[in-house]
DNA sequence: AATATTTATGCAATCGATTGCACAATTCTG
DNA sequence: CAGAATTGTGCAATCGATTGCATAAATATT
């Protein structure tokens, strides 16, 4: 046999003296194929060191069994556990998992939707970036019936699976909690209101106000795209109000983080003075002083949930969607626990 | 035209009365062929809503445009900026980055490499787990002269290009540090010695030890996997020990963690009375209380440098191969920070 | 032993894009 | 105007794996 860069089955049917296709359904293993043939096969292809080419057999079946997933940020907690989640499912379920992230900007989210449409992904999962679009690039996906799945941002006029957290419960529970510790003017960071995600957050803390007799006052929200440096501009432009707020729902730990840090640079006591509460969870809410109270969400079970949509939607190309809503968790730390009873 | 379930080059042939090659090397912006026709076939292209197969030119083509990464887990702060710099330069030069995460799993790796190797990615760049193999699975890429880049993590017996940062000497002046600080009897916590990162921060360890004039002493080594829950074990063993130390080099920041929360909950006063560093900068480092001293390394970067080395081996198949070498920086904060002035 | 049934394998086409080489069409030059 | 050079396009093969349908080979049945 020549020398040739890269053996193929036609190289292992020639040294056996058979087909190409008795080659091909052997590794397979399908039962139609001896298993003393097989055999002879599989020891001539690991003499030649044959490596399958996964190209071919995915042109073929139209098939690149491949599950692609787009996050804003990899390093965020949250979204690397949902990551985590997908991964578990999709791997046992023999797909190969492609992960891209956004960082948060349009152009990055387009760029990387065109490349997983031709790359032929069976699938593809989504937290959209926060930057606003006209998502032609994720209708495209549903135009050619690619399987999409929402989570946690989502596009409500595509019609899809999606997964979200309760986020009005979310901001509705935390805005509670601290009018329960007595804060009486209640400040909010919310995120771009162009996303639900963020919008239901602020809905969720208008709704708790109303219920308890509050006033809203519109110069209590400051909406941002949530960075760190956006909540030293916001704790910064809050606190300088002739009547700044007592208390502040952040619309994720990072803010919250740098408000804290800001506080305590002022040398204004948390929780005494002023109460502070994250949503995500983020694990350094857990061990900075003072600890920061949090909304947590079940980022792997999302993933694992996801990806089970996402499979079920490959396999069985439905047309009816669903919208799950999983539940949050407010999780009381000392940031905002006044009363200590 | 009949329904067919996606228009390919042929379909716009077909209708724009030409041949496949044509609409093909149009669409390549091929300079053969005319303006006038060109625009004929993007506009058909887009009437028709023809979309490329990308694993029909990718088989034709024998290669894939897509380079592998492995990282131990993509939630790490090191990792991910990492994983970041590759991105920036690989989308750059026209590289889908396929990324995938090994959870520290020798099985894992394992099945990740295989199904690159598969799927032809045109080179991998990874950084091992923790748990020991006999590296068959990244010895194929080797064999079949696929190009490999190992980061941070490496496999010494493998020949192939390395980037790494210079753990010794993070080591050395960690150790330095803490004896310049009055620090006497200094315990460390190390990674599995089977990889030399860990390997090398414990020589640097000991080599400061004797430059100074301090006997080593094994008691105080203690050689884990650096997750939280063993820190807590290690922390809650040296601090048993007949004669502790007053101070721990922790093999990373997780740890260093771990070993506050307990001495603080011990009553143990930090720096004054033990002092702690860790290592590779993880973000809540800056912000816990006290704030831990720790060694940076230059993750972004070290990324771009390995999709540049990744890059150039791709297309020159070089035969000559380098380790790179980055430096570390010793960032001291409120942890270790015994002498003020 | 002849026939029927089951098992095992082979031929040829397919998947969709790319490209070498040949040739047609157009433009340039003497 | 004729010949040479350049531009533009088409044919056919390639890439490597898979699989429908036909047929050969082996086994079971009468």
């Amino acid at each position: 046999m020549q020398k040739k860069s890269e053996p193929t089955i036609h190289d292992i049917a020639r040294e056996l003296k058979i087909s190409a296709s008795t080659v091909s359904r052997a590794l397979q293993h399908n039962p139609r194929i001896s298993v003393k043939t097989r055999e002879k096969i599989l020891a001539m292809a690991d003499t030649i060191g044959y490596r399958p080419n996964v190209l071919a057999s995915n042109l073929r079946n139209k098939k690149s069994n491949t599950i692609g997933i787009v996050v804003p940020l990899i390093n965020r907690y949250f979204f690397s556990a949902v990551i985590s989640g997908v991964e578990d499912v999709a791997f046992s379920a023999g797909y190969t998992v492609v992960i891209s992230q956004s960082n948060d900007l349009a152009n990055k989210e387009i760029s990387i939707a065109h490349s997983m449409f031709s790359n032929r992904v069976d699938g593809l999962i989504i937290s959209i970036a926060m930057e606003p679009t006209n998502f032609e690039h994720l209708k495209a996906f549903r135009k050619k019936n690619i399987p999409l799945v929402f989570f946690d941002r989502v596009v409500p006029e595509i019609d899809t699976n999606k997964i979200v957290v309760d986020d009005f419960m979310g901001g509705f529970r935390v805005t509670q909690h601290l009018i329960d510790q007595g804060y009486q003017r209640i400040g909010h960071m919310a995120g771009p209101q162009n996303l639900i995600t963020y919008s239901d957050r602020k809905n969720g803390y208008k709704e708790a106000l109303e219920k308890n007799g509050i006033p809203f006052d519109e110069s209590l929200v400051v909406t941002n795209s949530l960075t760190a440096g956006d909540g030293v501009n916001a704790i910064q432009h809050l606190m300088n109000l002739p009547w700044p707020p007592d208390a502040i729902f952040c619309g994720n730990d990072t803010t919250a983080l740098s408000s804290m840090i800001y506080l305590r640079d002022k040398g204004i006591r948390i929780p005494e003075e002023v109460g502070i509460v994250g949503f995500s969870n983020e694990p350094f809410s857990r061990v900075v002083s003072p600890s920061i109270s949090t909304i947590a969400q079940p980022g792997f079970v999302m993933g694992q949930k996801a990806a089970e949509l996402i499979l079920n939607q490959i396999a069985h190309k439905d047309k009816t969607f669903t919208t799950m809503v999983m539940p949050t968790e407010l999780i009381i730390r000392e940031s905002s626990n006044r009363r200590k009873v």
